[in-house]
DNA sequence: ACTGTGAGGTAAAACGTTACAGATTTTGTG
DNA sequence: CACAAAATCTGTAACGTTTTACCTCACAGT
């Protein structure tokens, strides 16, 4: 009985059961200045009862307001438990907000402008999210001149003042080459990012920097990223572990799957970790790593709290305010946790 | 230079260029069937060139579609590996359809039928995807009654009749209590998921039909389930390592996590993976776990792929397909891959 | 009595789309 | 050639919202 197919109310629904002119409620719903208190009081509280919730499709179509924030990332799964946090924060950041959170895949294969081409000029989002930021990232200059409000995860350096959260991975760097140098070890390896990213960049520096500081060497011919697969980053590792004289002794992993292939592979070669070789590796909180019970140093990069920062930094930045006021470059206070078995 | 702002084409940019009426495009662009081929023809040509794409607002206002599917996950990062991997697999089975995938947190602190709710009446979304499905869950109920169509990572037991994508879990659950008798185990404990949701179920039916088969006994009073830190699981393992005559000596971990945790409590113990205890789990394809290096017993549970069939039936049912030809339970061929050190 | 002012309210238009009911042109038939 | 029928095209209204410009009224000042 009575499956009342109660449409949904609109604003013409409340002008007619207050009496009033739709202009009237939606100016009173907005507290204009012009409507008598007296009315706006009356129409809240009809608006309340009846459950009236604006339409997206109206508002969107009349203000061009879109209300959606497009979170664009890479459809790989690789470091896929990075974007799982990060999107995580980011959900969490806009929990209380007006805004929809909208996910664009970007596949390898396509373009990496597509998502943001077609995003501009669908006018399909209020703001957008990227990360995996290029030293010269071609998306940010197109969404900068489009005046699309972004917050990346990850600075670039290409003069374009933007809004970002960022881990400090230089100090990261530097710190784990310092930590390595306190461990005595001498030639230092790191499976870093791809140095067409910016944190690419910045963890060299910090790298290099470490190894002018302590005078530690690098064990270059390593040209491995965080990207590779697990499997091909132990096999690399084994290999150099048999450079008898000048085998590595200690590695920075820039992600827990570098840092778990570096103990599968030294571990191959018979060679134990925290003895023979020193790892520093950057771990999400929550981690696995631990559970695998070899001596790792450990710092911490928070990406779900990267996501909540992200998320609330574009909501500002969407409403006016200056992108120099929403940029972070954030470090563990306490760092250099060391987990042992 | 010449920064012209040029707007958006509209139907009524292509109206003007072609000489016709709005109406005419409208209907050409959709291949309408009283519209000359010729004219459609030079319609096309002309959207196709400048670029048109029709106004999502308008058309969500005029027809009530909304192009949106929304895939409700919960806000908590427990098992946020399989979360991401499911993102990414609906991710991939959207690309390259009109919809657009949004998401809505679902905290453990609000009602679990909010974004249920919120969704249905502001008809936010043309479609839903919805995981962690309980025996009897009231979202459904709510979903099928309102006409909203949806398709959720697990069955439900419930007398409904809808569209799922499911591993087989009581599948697996026999099979790893008959592997585990083969290894001549005695005492095996579960590590389950909560009774409450429909997997639950599925693993507990398929773990004592198995336990019958083989005549295995049930090392009970452990009420973990996968949903517990790996810490808990580790402790609670170690501690029934000590019930020296009755300890378990076989473990079904439905999640890599609980298998760390077990493993973890297991070797603190003294005791030894592959010999003492022997252990069978569930995990999505490239997980750590095996990196471990411990001896167990894995049965893949493609997530990613899971999450693409969902997002391809979601659409089939939008467009009306039957749920009765959406329905799947998965098992992979190939079970029982055991990998060792 | 006329005018001006401010408070409180309103109708109409517009955003981009499609359904509906016509309108116009072309074709077929005797 | 007339006229019906078919083919092709079009204007209007509506979806829900906000903006713009305007209206009405009461009241104060002249």
């Amino acid at each position: 009985m009575a499956l009342t197919k109660k449409k949904r109310p609109t604003l013409k629904t409340i002008a007619y059961m207050t009496g009033l002119g739709v202009t009237t409620v939606s100016k009173a719903l907005k507290d204009a200045p012009d409507i008598k208190d007296s009315t706006k009081q009356r129409v809240r509280l009809i608006a309340e009862q009846i459950g009236y919730q604006p339409d997206r499709a109206g508002l969107r179509l009349r203000t061009g307001k879109t209300n959606v924030i497009n979170l664009i990332l890479s459809a790989e799964s690789e470091v896929s438990g990075m974007n799982s946090e990060l999107i995580l924060g980011v959900m969490r950041g806009l929990q209380k907000t007006q805004y929809n959170l909208v996910l664009s895949p970007y596949a390898v294969d396509m373009d990496p402008m597509e998502a943001v081409y077609n995003i501009v000029d669908t006018r399909a989002a209020d703001g957008v999210i990227l990360s995996r930021i290029e030293v010269n990232d071609r998306r940010l200059a197109y969404l900068a001149k489009a005046g699309m409000p972004f917050v990346t995860h990850g600075r670039s350096s290409m003069g374009l003042d933007h809004a970002y959260v960022d881990f400090d991975s230089e100090q990261f760097a530097r710190h784990a080459v310092q930590l390595l140098a306190t461990a005595q070890c001498r030639r230092v390896a790191i499976i870093s990012a791809p140095l067409a990213l910016s944190c690419g960049q910045y963890l060299r520096q910090g790298f290099e920097a470490g190894l002018k500081e302590t005078g530690l060497r690098e064990y270059s011919t390593y040209p491995l990223t965080l990207y590779d697969p697990v499997e091909v980053i132990a096999e690399s590792t084994f290999l150099a572990m048999q450079q008898k004289p000048d085998r590595p002794d200690a590695f920075v992993c820039c992600s827990v799957g570098s840092a778990i292939g570096v103990i599968g592979g030294v571990e191959k070669a018979g060679l134990k970790i925290g003895k023979d070789v020193h790892i520093v590796a950057k771990q999400p909180p929550g981690s696995m790593l631990k559970w695998f019970g070899r001596p790792v140093h450990v710092i911490e990069d928070d990406f779900k709290a990267a996501g909540f920062a992200i998320a609330n930094s574009l909501v500002k930045v969407i409403e006016g305010a200056p992108v120099s006021e929403h940029q972070a470059v954030v470090y563990p206070e306490q760092w250099g946790k060391i987990v042992i078995d």
